[in-house]
DNA sequence: TCATATTATGCAAGCGATTGCATAAGTATT
DNA sequence: AATACTTATGCAATCGCTTGCATAATATGA
């Protein structure tokens, strides 16, 4: 049978009561009934009942995580994982659990939040922003429960989040490319309802307008997907323009690897590799030997690390809290294989 | 302020103990009864408070999840998380939550594994098998504490596992090599504490006596990492070896697509390609023209959602549960681009 | 109609902590 | 030594739900 508190308070000669307040060092107890009382605990290997603890303290010291995400990315995107243990790691030096739940049907992720919020199993929640999640944060919000959120969303008023500066990033990646030499860069979006897209994008156009070079709206390819198939999809396009006596970009800026990786493979294909890539995540990718690659890394860890952060600190009610968190980005030239 | 079961109570004018017994839609409770508590229930918003009732039933429907991998390697190889979807799955169809913990340090895990056990914070723990969690394991089965394990541990005896048939992948694709005409394969293996490794070396083995060819001790590399290093270093040795003189194995087997990963890439440095590379768990790889590629897709998703299935079925005492599933894994071509 | 069996509901004691308030013990003040 | 003032501890209510047992209500049978 599990050793209780009143266990250790009859073994200790004491109420309770005052177990509890030996536990929370309680400047009310004298020094002497504390150390007979740790004693005790320590030889019946007594641990208080998280439970009931939460019961009575209203509070059940757990963070839970909304991974709505498709399983395919879930699972080649590291992204995720990496924010996680980011998340895990911060919760943990705070004495917080961290609960989450996958689920692959449309708005499951509402009917999870609907679900941590009634069940009071969670004290907040961290979201991953994707299309469906607008309906979780208004949710959120009308509840008044605490959440953050990994990625600016929409509407930041009175929202929590945490997230690279995607403008500036991109900017960077895109000027990183100027510097090199190239004037006629390609642009891959991402989901048109995300800001990350937009941000990316407004980045790309900026380095461009700043060193006067125009965009070409046939190399712009807004409104797509972080996926593989929108790569090959528009490099395919490029391509096939190509033939028809458009002239080749030099480069290609995409607002992910999985892009990317979509752009060098159709590359591959037509045995084109005299153009370099850039994508978002620094995901492993394997490079030929004559293909140029860089990739922004988004320091995912860091990322979760923030949002657990400004989630708890929220929790906790801390006074002057930021609102949000920017993480710098990282370029990070992955060198091919020799 | 939250709705709890005496507002409901008052509402409908029942006791508590109505309610609480209306929500478990107890067959002492009448229809009539049943009707109008639910419709007060609906009425009012009212969500039963979790934690409450996990007071009240000595059980937090929660399991515990303790990953203690490297995070080079939980980021890099999507075994983990796919592992982590199947998990909560299931757990989500019998109502279980998840939590997990990610810790970086050694030893970390056995600490995590504690607390769960003693906080009472998990009805029940998995693990996935790694070097350090025999210590784990034994402190759990002294605890008498539920736990499944991802991979066959050393002592099974009263463990529920879940795990692939390695030997029999292992056989098959070495088989498969046989078949298309290789006759000098080359083994990697994983680090020698996991039964896996031995698994897979056997696996090995066996295929290649069976058809009557010999192991070459130059050629077998047992006692490695799952690491992208360890299958460079092997394949360099390989290589240099062949400088040497020796003759050039054909084809390698390697116990992780990180290896194989490693192995490809000496490959490409050397400008090899005509050795065919087998690897485990179908990561995302790419592929030069020229090179042969086979992986063994473990099913990570379907493993993770038997370790919920053993854990659950033993936390509710379900009778006759298996002391273990075998989950097939299937052998992935993985085409070069075009 | 009354005794008896059956069914539906409520009472109250948990589950294992926390905490405001009352009180006992100890110290200081005069 | 009596009074006032700290300081240390305990009592008992509370958190929200569950459940064994007692009891009230209803149905059944003679």
């Amino acid at each position: 049978m599990k050793i209780t508190i009143n266990d250790v308070a009859r073994a200790a000669g004491v109420s309770a009561s005052t177990v509890s307040r030996v536990i929370s060092d309680s400047p009310k107890i004298s020094e002497k009934t504390k150390e007979r009382v740790r004693k005790v605990i320590e030889e019946l290997g007594y641990h208080p009942n998280a439970i009931a603890r939460s019961l009575a303290n209203q509070s059940s010291k757990t963070i839970g995580l909304i991974l709505n995400t498709e399983a395919e990315t879930l699972v080649r995107n590291p992204f995720f994982i990496q924010a996680m243990t980011g998340i895990s790691q911060y919760a943990q030096e705070q004495g917080y659990n961290v609960m989450f739940a996958y689920n692959k049907s449309e708005d499951g992720d509402l009917d999870i939040a609907v679900r941590y919020v009634n069940s009071g199993s969670v004290d907040g929640i961290i979201l991953f922003t994707s299309r469906t999640n607008d309906k979780c944060i208004d949710f959120l919000m009308k509840s008044n429960f605490p959440f953050s959120v990994i990625g600016r969303p929409d509407h930041t008023e009175g929202v929590l989040w945490v997230d690279n500066d995607n403008f500036q990033a991109t900017y960077q990646v895109t000027n990183h490319l100027i510097m090199k030499g190239h004037k006629r860069i390609a642009f891959l979006g991402g989901p048109r309802d995300h800001n990350v897209s937009r941000d990316r994008f407004e980045g790309y156009k900026a380095a461009m307008t700043v060193h006067g070079y125009s965009i070409d709206r046939n190399l712009t390819f807004l409104e797509g997907s972080f996926s593989e198939e929108f790569g090959s999809k528009c490099m395919s396009e490029i391509l096939s323009a190509h033939k028809n006596g458009a002239e080749l970009p030099t480069a290609i800026v995409t607002s992910d690897d999985m892009q990317a990786l979509g752009v060098l493979k159709a590359m591959r294909k037509m045995n084109v590799s005299d153009v370099a890539v850039t994508g978002f995540n620094n995901m492993p990718v394997s490079l030929y030997k004559n293909e140029s690659f860089t990739s922004v890394d988004v320091n995912a860890s860091q990322l979760g690390f923030c949002a657990a952060k400004l989630l708890i600190g929220r929790i906790e009610g801390i006074a002057d809290l930021p609102a949000h968190y920017i993480v710098p980005a990282e370029i990070v030239e992955v060198e091919p294989l020799y």
